[in-house]
DNA sequence: GTATAATCGAAAACGATTTTCAATAAAGGT
DNA sequence: ACCTTTATTGAAAATCGTTTTCGATTATAC
């Protein structure tokens, strides 16, 4: 019983937890912006030297599975991976310096029902991604 | 002057007209959905035989950088591209059979206000995707 | 028509991701 | 602690979408 949230739920759903598991998941919980699996695989070497970009690929892809990380998609490069939130949220990104927020509580119901009416479609899900410049970005 | 709306912004560009991009141009044109490289490819080789996939790519960037075509994401593929239309507008995609509609008058400003306020960015651009069903595929 | 340079397609190169496979090591039982 | 089982690992090879190279083609201007 790990004490470690994420190494917990890994552990629950039948993962052996190895040094490798340990050093992808202590990057992604501390990254403070969207990594890929190169950048991921750069920074977990300097706690585990002899991991292989492969796991980085397999870990990425368990953690995904198991909503603790999130794709997140740029214009070109989609990539990159961040921790979740609970529950519903939405990424808000700093063009400069990638730092990347989440947020909840959008409003959208009324934009739901208008589209709907229009294209009539019935709206099931959606996806809404902020772009700007953090405060250090814009002050510094 | 090609009385085509597409070629004549190719032509004003300083593009020849091909036959490839012609085959290219119709199939964009027409598309009721995303549509990946080698699916334009494999559609507009209907309407020129000779076409290469090298040129599919290089027609669609092409195509890509006068914000004729735009790319669209899904959660696993970002390759797919769909025609733009005019100004500010977001996609509406059917997940059932792909179907791609336009729509534009969000309005987000509140909302960005607010997330402005909690998170100390500055709100530059966003991004905006609705997924659903379509009339077709509801009923049908 | 001819000249010129843009454009083309085939083949090769590239690079990111995935698969293969023998070696390793985590977890559970003794 | 030790052994057994089997999930997991990393290196190498394979794969696959995309890009580059390059000689042949062809749209356009004269
Ligand atoms: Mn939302
Ligand atoms: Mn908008
Ligand atoms: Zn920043
Ligand atoms: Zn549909």
């Amino acid at each position: 019983m790990p004490s470690d949230p994420w190494l917990a739920q890994l552990q629950s759903t039948g993962c052996r937890l190895t040094a490798a598991r340990r050093a992808v998941t202590e990057v992604m919980q501390s990254a403070e912006r969207a990594l890929t699996p190169v950048e991921v695989y750069d920074a977990a070497r300097k706690r585990d030297p002899r991991l292989g970009l492969v796991t980085v690929y397999r870990t990425l892809e368990k953690l995904e599975s198991l909503r603790l990380i999130q794709r997140v998609h740029h214009s070109q490069e989609c990539q990159a991976f961040l921790k979740a939130g609970e529950g519903h949220q939405h990424i808000l990104l700093c063009e400069r310096c990638g730092r990347a927020v989440l947020f909840d509580g959008d409003n959208l119901e009324a934009l739901f029902e208008r589209v709907g009416e229009q294209t009539g479609f019935e709206i099931k899900s959606h996806w809404l991604q902020l772009y700007g410049l953090c405060e250090e970005c814009r002050t510094g």
